[in-house]
DNA sequence: CCCGATTCCTGTAGGC
DNA sequence: TGCCTACAGGAATCGG
């Protein structure tokens, strides 16, 4: 499922090959994603050149001189560089095809993603304007976080998860941060120190560009491949290692829900 | 305001 | 082997 590195390496992926690129065509196969794809996409963009791709959280947002196409990849979406005349498969939802015989193409199976067109500066829409700060940027630190929490009664895994709060922390690497820290992810938000959300914050930050580092690392590939960045590959200590040993200490991982989200953690290393 | 539950969707894994 | 069900998950939205 993407996560912040894997939209990372999306952006970085896609970018080179589209920026200064003029749009031809615009194929769009399913309309209905988590929200409906605007009816006169096509007409919009065609004849405008991609100025630039950047994102936020994790939107790509695709900016063009009269307006930017704003894109979620949901849980099981991917973007890729491809031949404009390569066959759409069942889940290619969308193309946008350039004057250089390419196209960026949109696969979603699970249709959680969307596509969306702002006209108006993106910062602003309102899925991104409520959003909090970047955990790689410096707003996201110790204090900050500590701040967020007093009063909260959730369990601070739920709270690093809450978009509001910090972007781009998933599921995945709210377990894999919360391990590093050595939190337990049950603990109430709001009754955890400054000294912890120091070390929460630097373990997000460590998890998250480590990820990106691996993601760049498969940037050839993916462009040129299957579509999907090898982080995956990645060394998860806790994730989806229910019962086997902790890296650290031996103990068996434990699983269990929390907030419908499965949830792992060593319950020595983490109190 | 805050928080937990529900919802969208389909591929995959597990049980029988 | 094949069918069936449960489950996975990002994040908006609803209900309490």
């Amino acid at each position: 499922m993407p996560e912040l590195p894997e939209v990372e390496t999306t952006r970085r992926g896609i970018e080179p090959h589209i920026k200064d690129k003029q749009v031809e065509d615009v194929i769009v196969r399913h309309h209905q994603l988590r929200w409906p794809v605007p009816r006169g996409l096509k007409a919009k963009l065609v004849g405008h050149k991609v100025q630039s791709v950047s994102r936020r959280a994790k939107y790509l947002l695709i900016e063009f001189d009269h307006g930017t196409l704003i894109l979620h990849l949901g849980m099981s979406g991917s973007l890729r560089i491809i031949d404009r005349a390569l066959p759409a498969e069942k889940h290619d939802h969308l193309d946008i095809l350039f004057g250089h015989g390419k196209a960026l193409r949109l696969t979603d199976p699970r249709r959680f993603g969307c596509v969306l067109w702002s006209e108006d500066n993106p910062q602003q829409h309102e899925l991104i304007a409520q959003l909090g700060p970047e955990p790689l940027s410096t707003d996201f630190n110790g204090e900050y976080l500590y701040r967020q929490s007093r009063g909260r009664k959730s369990t601070i895994k739920q709270f690093i998860m809450d978009g509001k709060i910090v972007v781009g922390v998933g599921n995945i690497y709210a377990s894999e941060s919360l391990f590093l820290a050595g939190i337990n992810p049950k603990r109430i938000a709001g009754k955890v120190s400054r000294e912890r959300y120091d070390k929460l914050t630097e373990a997000i930050k460590q998890v998250l560009s480590a990820a990106i580092k691996q993601g760049g690392t498969t940037l050839r590939d993916f462009v040129g491949g299957d579509g999907k960045p090898g982080y995956f590959a990645q060394q998860l200590n806790v994730y989806d290692r229910k019962d086997k040993p902790c890296p650290v200490c031996g103990t068996p991982i434990r699983q269990f829900v929390l907030g419908q989200r499965s949830t792992y953690y060593c319950p020595k290393c983490q109190r």
